[in-house]
DNA sequence: TATTGTGCTACAGTTTATGTAGCGCGTAAA
DNA sequence: TTTACGCGCTACATAAACTGTAGCACAATA
């Protein structure tokens, strides 16, 4: 899969902007997860793998290349981490775990009305 | 594709934590294409259709269903368009327009370092 | 020298997405 | 009243993406 570099056409469109270069790599399999499990520290690659359970090593690597290459995520020696850029992005989705527990709630209590 | 409900397993995780439940849906194929596109206004199937470029009829209407029933889509008179959960949701992740500039912007920078 | 842990790669099998055709429905003009 | 249009889809063959398991090459440690 090729890699979503802003000012190239991606899955979705072939305009170049970058929200949808950007659009197109976070809507890929496991890489909002891989994001997300990097923020708080650093992880090796077997650590990430088993993280994010069920991904395979052919994908996670494939989604580290594209991070990696995007200047998203960075390789140290304790590990893949965020690179600063990667950190706010991170920033941006972070109220999403918030978020998502009121969701939950909402969609619960919708569930109750119905019944 | 199994509809990521908050509380059940998800790919990626089998606690059932929203937040892993929100990461899977995100991040499915065309699913944040078709929230960024629905923010603006109302579409048809067949206006979304040709706002994400090349995606398929049987699979946009496999994402439509999977946020309409998880309450982030609705469809009224004049077409598909968010719930007010989907625009709470929508709120979040419109930061992402402006820093995917900036992003593109550092990531040339970058590039023309190297030469 | 053997063991353990690292980051991967190979590849067959499965799942997911595409591309094209077209159906059934409602509206509305001829 | 039938022809035509746009709507929301569905069917299905083909193609692309992802999984699961095995295991390689390398480095550090025992």
């Amino acid at each position: 899969m090729a890699i979503p570099f802003p000012g190239q056409a991606v899955r979705g469109s072939t305009t170049g902007k970058p929200i949808m270069a950007l659009l197109d790599l976070l809507g890929r399999t496991w890489a909002l997860g891989i994001l997300w499990h990097l923020n708080k520290q650093s992880l090796t690659f077997r650590e990430l793998q088993s993280c994010c359970e069920k991904i395979s090593p052919t994908l996670l690597n494939s989604r580290l290349k594209e991070l990696r290459q995007l200047n998203l995520v960075t390789h140290n020696e304790s590990g893949y981490c965020l690179t600063d850029m990667g950190q706010e992005l991170f920033q941006i989705i972070l109220p999403l775990g918030d978020w998502s527990t009121q969701w939950a709630a909402d969609l619960n209590q919708e569930q109750n009305n119905d019944t």
